[in-house]
DNA sequence: CTTGACCTTCCAGTAACTAGAGAGTTTAGC
DNA sequence: GCTAAACTCTCTAGTTACTGGAAGGTCAAG
């Protein structure tokens, strides 16, 4: 099938699929006019491709899980290594988010937000602690 | 002062400093031999923006709220607006990532982590369910 | 035979830096 | 006075994961 198809089935627009054979993720064979040929195997690709990247694994992960995915021999403790690595990740930024959540919480309601002048987080902005 | 005392009083890289300028949020002028001054309302300025970025604020963002830090007949309204919308921001990006970690943990959790290849996480990731 | 939908490649832009090349300037020590 | 280190300058390119546009080739329908 072609592209759009693929794109179609897949879930992803063209250009991220081009994109994607570019950086190495899929290889399609090519039609004798030059259009890219994809197989139902391709596509299962595609969708593992989507899915990968719709729990925020990069596209450097989503490169080790697609050999793995496609090493009948892998052992699942490397499936799971990266997964791991992943969700620490996840579970930092969402640390770090909740800081500064309860941080521009607290600045915003200290602001009264009106036509004056002064302002508390513009002060908080400014202000010169030693710890910065 | 030249911009590595800039850079060491106000925490930032001097490359950093110079891209701030590329983008028009400090204009410090020149020495004879060619050397960015900075004064200290200059480093008072990277401060801010340091402690802005610090707290997420995009560089656009970090424009409007120089602009206004230097407005003296702003309306705090205009800066708590700012604030209001990037903890918005903040807050939709902790619920799309505390989702995410449930699913991670799920998938973390059901894989056995040994030398077998079956295994839940690639599972997931290769299967098709319509709703992709 | 033309129109429109589809496909191709290549180049540029996004956000916010970071790194490196290659060159000029200043300062400290000998 | 000289040299070496440290500092500064500009310019270019790389990062991540695409997205958009330009300019052009291909294909099916009417």
């Amino acid at each position: 099938m072609n592209i759009g198809q693929a794109a179609a089935q897949s879930g992803m627009q063209s250009r991220t699929i081009r994109f994607y054979e570019q950086e190495g993720l899929i290889a399609p064979t090519r039609q004798e006019n030059g259009y890219r040929e994809y197989t139902v195997r391709d596509v299962h690709k595609l969708r593992f491709l989507h899915r990968a990247r719709s729990l925020g694994f990069s596209l450097e992960e989503c490169r080790q899980l697609i050999s793995l995915y496609e090493d009948n021999t892998r052992a699942s403790a490397d499936v799971k290594a990266i997964a791991t690595q992943h969700l620490e990740r996840i579970r930092t930024k969402i640390t770090e988010l909740q800081s500064l959540q309860s941080t521009m919480e607290h600045l915003v309601k200290s602001c009264r937000g009106d036509r004056r002048p002064d302002c508390p987080i513009l002060d908080d902005l400014s202000s010169n602690f030693d710890g910065n």
